[in-house]
DNA sequence: TGCATATTTCTTGTCGACAAAATAAATACA
DNA sequence: TGTATTTATTTTGTCGACAAGAAATATGCA
């Protein structure tokens, strides 16, 4: 808290609201502010030694993307992950896998492959430090570095937001192996990005695929079981 | 203006951020405010009768949709149509009509097909009396009905995103036509339509495809012309 | 004591005003 | 006259204060 209160005045203008937007969108993300937690504008006005109305567009923002729940006139308070729908996010999650692995093997140019690779070697270390918010992010950020080599704005949007949404997910997965997890992963995206590189479009999409659904299916043991999974294009 | 104004005092607490959105959005979309137009905030709140904070916190919305584009401490203008990333769009939009088809076909129930058929009709009534503007948004909402029969959130909210940004071009499309639609769109609208009422999986998705595929095609006629619009999963 | 109503408290929504940043206009100087 | 510097104007970002709605608490009455 004594952090962000220090900066109380030596802020840049307009600077605020990214600030406050940011660091809220991380505590809800790992469930450092579970869903459900209060969220009250004049505690984070003290807290960010601001007032309400920066506050306030960050929290517009924030309920923007679905992170929080705003009732009129009443609390607002950070939204819950949908179980009940939990097969519609495997769904479209596998889909996107699929579409950005598979439009980057056609689109990426060669600079986009060392970004990637720079990334893959992140996500290693960090499956070798066994650092589970770290796996989460590495693992994230080079799926969407891939995305981003296909060029599409559109699916790399919503495959960020369900990334995104599901480090909330994976949150819990990840603890559930005791933040360990196997090297199989790193040496299936050292496949999948074999495959990119020699611009194997359908090998690209198949592993993209099996990678997810295998990810999906070892989330679903966890769960209640979702018995809708069955995308098939 | 003067609708507006005159609801100065008789307005509901928390109303006026929403009527603001809504109103802007629908005249950006419907290239009342073109491309590039400036929005300038007291301009604004002078005619909607409220203050510069309502008027705010529905540009936040706004731009957090794309909708319009702010530079910080300067002006905040009506964002511009990407026809460079054209085939992006394209792309997106063939693969969600037929994903969210497909799963219409899959998971409908009786009661949403009442809700589509009656679209559906509202499509055609608005073809006969050659009503571009109905056109357009009975046409987004038939096809959003059909999503959300498919019951993923995900690939409805996508969907819907897709649609909006269409209608600012389909707005240019239409015209071409002289603002007239021949009637195989409604034809092709019924053939989808029973396809998901039989649960016909394959048929609904194939339909679904060719119906997006010839759309896209007619509009880039028109266009700058993409020349990667060639996604097959 | 139990329930309905009134009052208080708490949080959000809105407002008007001020300050900072950027642009446009004006002035000074060569 | 042309350019650099200074001043004014415009527009956004932030603030503190107030009002409205809802929830919590207190009061009145049977």
């Amino acid at each position: 808290m004594d952090n962000e209160t220090s900066l109380r005045n030596e802020r840049k203008r307009g600077s605020g609201v990214k600030v406050v937007y940011d660091i809220l969108r991380d505590e809800i993300l790992d469930l450092e502010l579970p869903p459900g937690s209060p969220i009250d504008e004049v505690q984070l006005s003290e807290r960010f030694g601001m007032s309400r109305t920066p506050i306030r567009e960050a929290l517009v923002r924030l309920a923007g993307e679905g992170l929080i729940d705003t009732l009129p006139n009443r609390s607002t308070m950070v939204s819950q992950i949908d179980f009940l729908n939990m097969h519609s996010y495997f769904d479209a999650l596998v889909l996107m896998y699929r579409v950005t692995t598979q439009l980057a093997a056609k689109y990426h140019r060669p600079e986009d492959l060392e970004i990637v690779r720079a990334l893959q070697t992140d996500f290693a270390d960090a499956v070798e430090a066994q650092d589970a918010l770290a796996m989460i992010s590495t693992n994230a950020a080079l799926h969407l570095a891939i995305a981003e080599s296909g060029r599409n704005s559109y699916f790399t949007s919503l495959f960020s937001r369900l990334l995104n949404e599901g480090r909330r997910i994976l949150r819990l997965y990840y603890q559930s192996y005791n933040d360990r997890l196997p090297r199989r992963f790193v040496e299936e995206h050292d496949e999948i990005i074999d495959a990119v590189a020699a611009r194997d479009i359908e090998l690209a999409e198949r592993l993209a695929r099996e990678h997810a659904e295998q990810i999906v299916a070892q989330i679903q043991k966890l769960l209640v079981r979702g018995d809708r999974l069955d995308v098939r294009l």
